[in-house]
DNA sequence: TATGATAATTTGTGATAACAAACACTATGA
DNA sequence: TCATAGTGTTTGTTATCACAAATTATCATA
C-alpha cells in the first residue's frame, strides 16, 4: 500500500480570525480536491493527517468532512473512517438523473436571465476547455468544464437549486476525473453539445437550452461509463 | 418578547456510547421540530442553552446544527446566531419547483417498484389523515401526511434522491406547519390528489403517479400561499 | 426624550485532552 | 501453513476551556 502522503498540496497557508471560519477555507479546498478528481474512490481521510497539512486542529477539519459525508461526497464506512466513496451502476444512473432534471431546469431558467457578456465568457470557456485537453492537462479542462457549466446555472439565480447541483458534482468528481483521463482520447465532441447550449442561449431558446444541456449529461455518463468498467 | 423557554419537549433522555453518537440523536430530534413546525421562521437556536436540555457539552449540539445549516433548513444570520430562516416568496417558490421536479421522479420510479402492502397503508395513511385534521391534531396530520409521501419515496430504492427530497421537506417545514393551522377549516380536498396517486399506484401508471403528485405539490403551494401574506 | 459611546454579556469557533470502538499486527496453537 | 486470540495503534466522538466577534444593556450627553 503506497502511503498517501499529501494530499492537499497545500501552498498558501490558511489564516485564523480572518474573515470566513478556518472551517469554510478547509472546506473550500476539500471541494476542489473532490471537484478535480485529486482524491480517488476508496481513498482514505483521516482527520489527523489532514490537521497536520492544514496546521489546525481536528475541529475545523472534522467540520469541514462531516459536512461533505452529510452530502454525500464522503462516506464513513464502518463509522471510523471516512473515504471517498466508491461509484456503483447504480448510484451513477441515480446521480444523473438526478442532474438531469435539476441541471436542466438551472439552464432553462438561466435562458431568460443571462447576460450577453456571460454568454459570450461562456462561449470562450468552450475554446479553453479544447485547449487544456489538448495538452493534456485535465485540471484546466475540469476547471474550465465546470466554470462553463455554473456561468449559466448560476444565472437563473436560484441559490438552493445552484447547491444542490453543487453537490451532486462533488459526489460525481473523483468518479469524472478517472473517466476523462481514459476515455480523454477517443472524445471531444461533448463540445458539440456546449456548441448547442451556446447557440440556445443566443437565440434565448430556453427548450433548446435545457434539451442541449440534458444531451450533454446522458453523452457525458455514456462515453465515460463505456469507456471503463 | 417571549422567552423560548425548552423547545425541545425533551422526554426520552439521549444516552451516549449507545450505538448511534449523540450527533445524530440530537439532529434526528432537531429535524422532527423543523419538519412539525415546533420551530417558527425567525426563531433563534442558541447552542448552549440547547445543549443544557439534552445534557450534552456544545459539540453534538453543534454538529447537528451545523448540518442543518449546511442542509439550508437552518441559517446563520451574521455569522453569530443560528435561526430559522424566514420564508419568502422567492424562496417558496424555488422550492417547490424543485420539489415538483424530484419528488415527482421518485414517484414515477416508486411506481414499478413499490409492493401492493405499501399501497394499502398508503391509503390508510390517507385516512389517518383526515382523521387527526379533523380533530385538530396538526401533529398527527402533518406525521401521517409526511409518511404517506415517503412510503412511496422510499419505495423507487434511489437514496441519493430520497435525502435530497428529505431536505427539502425540512426547509418547508415551518412554513407548512403554519400554513396548515391557518387554512385547516377550508381545506381538505388536497386528499382527492392523494386518493389519485393510491388510484394510480394500484393501476401501475407511472405518469399518472408523478401527474397527481406535482399536482397534489402545486395545489398545496397555491393554497397555503394564498391563505397566509 | 432621543442618541451615541461604552461596558457587559452572549455567541459561535477553535484547541486540547480523554475516551471507546474499530483496526492492524503479532504471537500462539493446531 | 493457516486460523485465532491478544495487544497496541489508529480513528472519530465528546467534554472542557479559551477566545474574538457580535449583540445587548447601560449610561452620559444633547
Amino acid at each position: 500500500m503506497a502511503a498517501t502522503g499529501s494530499v492537499t498540496g497545500s501552498i498558501a497557508k490558511l489564516q485564523r480570525h480572518s474573515g470566513e471560519p478556518l472551517r469554510d477555507q478547509i472546506l473550500q479546498r476539500c471541494r476542489w480536491l473532490l471537484l478535480g478528481g485529486h482524491v480517488v474512490p476508496g481513498q482514505k481521510l483521516p482527520l489527523r493527517p489532514l490537521a497536520e497539512e492544514f496546521n489546525t486542529s481536528l475541529m475545523p477539519v472534522r467540520d469541514a468532512l462531516n459536512r461533505l459525508v452529510a452530502d454525500g461526497a464522503l462516506e464513513l464506512s464502518s463509522s471510523r473512517t471516512i473515504r471517498v466513496p466508491e461509484m456503483t451502476g447504480d448510484r451513477l444512473l441515480e446521480l444523473h438523473e438526478i442532474r438531469r432534471a435539476l441541471e436542466g431546469m438551472a439552464a432553462e431558467q438561466a435562458t431568460h436571465h443571462i447576460s450577453n457578456t456571460a454568454i459570450d465568457r461562456a462561449a470562450q470557456l468552450i475554446g479553453e476547455m479544447e485547449a487544456a485537453l489538448a495538452a493534456g492537462d485535465f485540471d484546466g479542462y475540469i476547471r474550465n468544464h465546470y466554470s462553463f457549466h455554473f456561468t449559466i446555472y448560476a444565472a437563473a439565480n436560484r441559490p438552493t437549486l445552484l447547491g444542490m447541483i453543487e453537490v451532486l458534482w462533488l459526489q460525481v468528481g473523483p468518479w469524472f476525473r478517472q473517466g476523462i483521463e481514459r476515455a480523454s482520447a477517443m472524445r471531444i465532441d461533448a463540445n458539440t453539445c456546449h456548441d448547442r447550449v451556446i447557440g440556445a442561449l443566443r437565440a434565448r431558446d430556453a427548450t433548446g437550452v435545457r434539451a442541449a444541456i440534458e444531451e450533454d449529461i446522458f453523452d457525458r455518463i455514456e462515453d465515460l461509463h463505456a469507456s471503463g468498467p
